[in-house]
DNA sequence: ATTGCGATTTGATCCAGATCAAATCTCCGT
DNA sequence: ACGGAGATTTGATCTGGATCAAATCGCAAT
């Protein structure tokens, strides 16, 4: 996303938040009904494209979002070009980095995504005026700090074949399907490598072996069954 | 750290918490005279040493506490046996995640340390009551996130040359030196391996590549010596 | 339907880092 | 000073996953 461009939107903008509200999201869950009048005048709800970078590794954090709709994954680029997915965000998170400056990831709409914008400033006020929005937003921070440490674990000692298992059984953890049992990827193969810090010919080779064993099926490129959830989870050693 | 005896010397104690407002402890700097003082009856300052566990992985989170010297290091285990650490915190860190019952994952002492260890119920309680806790509770996990995530991409897309220098400018980083040109290592090799998702043997052979390359020197074991601060940098792709 | 192109899979080979196996080094207790 | 045991280094070899190289698939544009 363009920063200047969505600067001029939020300015356009009028309508109150009510994409947020409906999802719950994490700051509107958290707002009084007049702080909520009052960021809906300011905020902007927006469709963004499957690839649309939302906030680019290195640039001012002039705003933050809520997700409403799709997956959202944070990336950090090396300036070889290596690159590692350091998160994947689903609606209702917040996205950003409060109380700083410069991002140090770019956050990427994985899927077609719907967001809801907030200029910086009236958020970050907001936060320190609001116990609720702090609590919630610190929660969140905590709970994204759990996920990234478990994944470290995953990054860090356990075999490709893990890695794509865990992979799997996190995506179906956050699939919007009841069951849960047969889901979309968000993720490309080359997302998938990037996020377990593997080749994309791995990770491809991975997956047919798991089709193989007959712990999943592939009913197409982007679209996974698991008969038996349990057979996926002794895939990953805990 | 058993918990049932931390219990009673919680109890026990009835001084207040000098060695947290020393050191400017994330807890301690937040409250006001009246809560440190309320806090300090029921807080413990207790010296650790290295290797000392403080919280168990799977137990009970019934206190946290704030690290007034020395290093601790946060490692999850798999059954197997596979680990990782997946954080380091120095003085005037916090530890110990609020709001989730059972812990994750283990904190140990890596050095002899000093921590002021506090109970749970209280904590939480100050938490929610205290704007300025909360905030600075917040900045510590925002900070510990972007920690963890620039260790991913390092866990996931680094060499092995790479993860050794890595760890060693972190190092240097927190080291307490003014120059933070010389400096102890916190951790043995077998530790910085699980840091680094890496084997003993890697470690060794990299750190004496680097010793050879003249890029460090190793005046023993423990302690390293970093001629060039630069010339490490150069060894960590950006 | 056909073409064209990027995404994915599959195959062949390579190599960074793991594993297995000794030497050394450190340092503690006697 | 003298064991002795664990920690570290060094050496030899192996291997999981990377790299290089082709197919093949999927699908949008014509």
């Amino acid at each position: 996303m363009d920063v200047a461009r969505s600067e001029v939107l939020v300015i356009s903008t009028s309508v109150a938040c009510r994409s947020c509200q409906a999802r719950h999201g994490v700051v509107c869950g958290a707002l009084s009904a007049g702080q909520l009048s009052e960021l809906g005048r300011h905020s902007l709800r927006r469709k963004v494209d499957a690839g649309c970078e939302i906030i680019a590794q290195g640039s001012e954090n002039s705003f933050y979002s809520n997700i409403t709709r799709g997956v959202v994954k944070l990336c950090k680029v090396m300036s070889d070009g290596r690159q590692q997915i350091v998160g994947l965000q689903f609606a209702p998170d917040f996205v950003g980095r409060p109380f700083v400056r410069e991002s140090t990831l770019s956050a990427e709409a994985a899927t077609d995504a719907e967001i809801c914008v907030f200029p910086r400033n009236l958020l970050e006020r907001m936060i320190l005026e609001t116990r609720e929005l702090q609590r919630s937003l610190h929660a969140q921070a905590l709970n994204e700090l759990d996920a990234a440490r478990e994944w470290m674990l995953t990054l860090g000692r356990r075999t490709a074949e893990e890695k794509v298992a865990s992979l799997l059984h996190l995506i179906a953890a956050h699939a919007e399907t009841a069951t849960s049992t047969a889901f979309d990827l968000p993720l490309s193969r080359a997302e998938i490598a990037d996020f377990l810090g593997l080749t994309i010919e791995t990770v491809s080779r991975q997956l047919t072996r798991l089709r193989k064993e007959g712990v999943i099926r592939i009913e197409n490129i982007r679209h996974i069954t698991v008969p038996d959830m349990d057979a996926l989870a002794k895939k990953i050693s805990g």
